[in-house]
RNA sequence: UGCCGGGUCGUCUAAUGGUAGGACAGCGGCCUUUGGAGCCGUACGUGGAGGUUCAAAUCCUCCCUCGGCAGCCA
């Protein structure tokens, strides 16, 4: 476990927050606080899902509660064993601790088929033989009631018998339904006689072929919940139309019945976050997989280099209320930068390569290079310095524009933690291309050695000809080029083509060889980066950028 | 159109009848052998109109506006 996760909290309040308060100082669940995340085990969790699952371990953690992960598989015809196991390895990523209460909505379906028996022989619910198109129809409109179905006031014997026929599987999918009976002229669409089962001759991902009827989810989540003694329910907003089910349901079983809180969802400008979008991304290809580092999935933020702490640090700026927000992606920047900033080795790393030769410059020597100017107890390390040597393509200008003190012909610039030297010539190829830069260096310039008066404005980052090796980088953008692609109706249309950009032959210290997933780098000037735990191997090295450095030269 | 829920700096979020505050982003400066980090400063907001009150983001009324709901999805 991850000891921010771990640490007192210092979280600021929220409504939530005071609700559990409220309830700890009226005793009204015996001092209790047991929460729980139920994801439906049909996709991939983003970070939308990080923000409740954060939510709900936290405070169960603060309040010396519990936290279960619970999977809401009730219905067979999306849910699959790969989207299990994803979420299991997402949810321990972040830290919260469901103290191997891995649990099933499908495991309590006998509960639930037996509490529907109940329900029956109250006169609360009847088999109603109206198709799918007939209950549309009857359902009634935005100012319109519903209409009763022909099937409402079956009698308890026949309702009983045909709910276990249904059970058995003896009717073809479709041709009936287990309704709740309310009151098909409520304004609430949820309680116009709401469908509690359907029939579905499915194959379950864990209970095989046991059973031909599925329960709805308005009809299987408070039970849910009271069977594993929830206290507070979480859910996002567009629940809240649901509570009112909620709690009927529960009412009328006369069970343990936990209170259904609601928040406004995630959303981050720039992306994407609803399953049925994401996995369309993942299908027609235009990223590469679930965890494609530029997807706003756990498993894409974790490939890209995120660590979980700076998650959390994120989903606590952004807190928790009821209105509907588009978070602002520099707010998560924030909190990776903020992050690597303290743990991350710099490392030199010349992306786009420009040969250098140091004319008056003979041998080689060692240069003495801190690990981390945030962290003296990451030590030093040797870089070596010779004739030879790669700068940035873009660290130098044939002729400066105002403001650039980077090296130009004629110029000086500092090497980092080396020498000073002067760009004397510059050598073209036949298209007029700038191949090398022949330059001097000034002996008593060397960084440190306290010899030198001579100031220059401009530091740059450099890699040794005969000490690098060469990588792959990737450099990543948004994905999308409008700020609320979820807005828009042909999203597609607004996928960035420049999102990823492939660089094939960066120079990096030949020390990286030995780099391993999730180490998170700094490569100097140019940004944080780490190993892609995907396509990386002894072969070829390839590193994803997590996040450009704050530049605010480039800006201008 | 019926019901439900929202509207506080550009963004996110506090203040629950008593000084509208913080973070990010922005701008300016200092410092710097990463144009990074750090430090200092600065600017910026209660959707509107009435009302209650000594006092309103907060309570009341009306209006405007945004979101959700008419799956046998969750």
């Amino acid at each position: 476990m991850n000891e921010i996760l771990n640490k007192p909290s210092e979280k600021k309040s929220n409504f939530i927050r005071e609700i559990i308060d409220e309830d700890l100082r009226t005793n009204k669940w015996n001092g209790r606080v047991h929460t729980r995340f139920p994801p439906e085990p049909n996709g991939y969790l983003h970070i939308g899902h990080a923000k409740s699952i954060l939510l709900n371990y936290g405070l169960a953690k603060d309040y010396n509660g519990k936290f279960n992960l619970r999977f809401d598989d009730t219905n067979p015809e999306k849910e699959e064993q790969e989207y299990v196991d994803s979420i299991v390895e997402d949810v321990k990523w972040l830290g919260a601790d469901f103290e191997n209460r891995i649990l099933f909505a499908s495991d309590y379906f006998d509960e639930m088929y037996l509490f529907a028996i109940a329900l029956i022989k109250k006169e609360k619910a009847y088999v109603c033989d109206l198709t799918a198109e007939q209950i549309r129809e009857t359902r009634g409109t935005l100012t319109e009631p519903g209409i009763e179905s022909p099937f409402r006031n079956r009698s308890v014997e026949e309702n009983l018998s045909l709910f276990e026929q249904m059970k058995n599987g003896e009717f073809p999918d479709g041709t009936k339904t287990l309704r709740a009976k309310i009151d098909m002229a409520s304004p609430n669409f949820n309680l116009r006689d709401p469908i509690m089962y359907r029939i579905l001759h499915a194959h379950h991902h864990r209970q095989g072929d046991k059973w031909k009827i599925y329960p709805t989810y308005d009809w299987a989540h408070g039970i849910e919940d009271s069977i594993e003694k929830i206290t507070h329910s979480i859910c996002t907003l567009e629940f809240e139309n649901h509570r009112p089910l909620y709690d009927w349901y529960l009412e009328q079983l006369e069970v343990y019945h936990p209170q259904q809180i609601e928040f406004a969802r995630l959303n981050l400008n720039y992306t994407v976050m609803s399953k049925r979008r994401l996995l369309k991304l993942v299908q027609e290809k235009f990223v590469d997989g679930w965890d494609d580092p530029r997807m706003p999935t756990i498993s894409g933020f974790r490939r890209r280099g995120y660590t979980p702490e700076s998650i959390i640090n994120f989903t606590d700026t952004i807190g928790v209320a009821k209105r509907d927000a588009l978070s602002d992606f520099s707010l998560l920047e924030f909190a990776i930068r903020d992050d690597l900033n303290k743990k991350a080795l710099r490392v030199m790393s010349v992306l786009k390569p420009l040969k250098v030769v140091i004319t008056n410059y003979d041998g080689e020597e060692d240069i003495e290079a801190i690990n981390n100017p945030e962290d003296i107890t990451a030590g030093t390390r040797k870089l070596k310095f010779s004739k030879e040597i790669f700068i940035e393509q873009s660290d130098f200008m044939e002729v400066p524009v105002k403001g650039y003190h980077r090296l130009f012909l004629g110029g000086e610039v500092r090497l980092r933690y080396a020498y000073i030297i002067k760009c004397d010539e510059i050598v073209k190829d036949e298209n007029d291309n700038i191949i090398e830069l022949r330059c001097t260096y000034e002996q008593d310039t060397k960084s440190g050695s306290g010899t030198s008066t001579k100031k220059v404005k401009g530091v740059i980052h450099w890699i040794s000809a005969n000490n690098c090796v060469d990588a792959e980088v990737r450099l990543y953008d948004r994905l999308f080029t409008v700020e609320n692609p979820n807005a828009e109706e042909n999203w597609l249309d607004f996928i960035n083509p420049n999102s990823l950009e492939i660089i094939e032959n960066a120079k990096i210290e030949a020390g990286l060889l030995s780099a391993k997933f999730p180490t998170n780098f700094q490569f100097e000037r140019m940004g944080y980066f780490c190993i892609d735990s995907k396509y990386s191997s002894a072969k070829k090295i390839v590193f994803n950028r997590t996040v450009s450095l704050k530049d605010s030269w480039t800006k201008k």
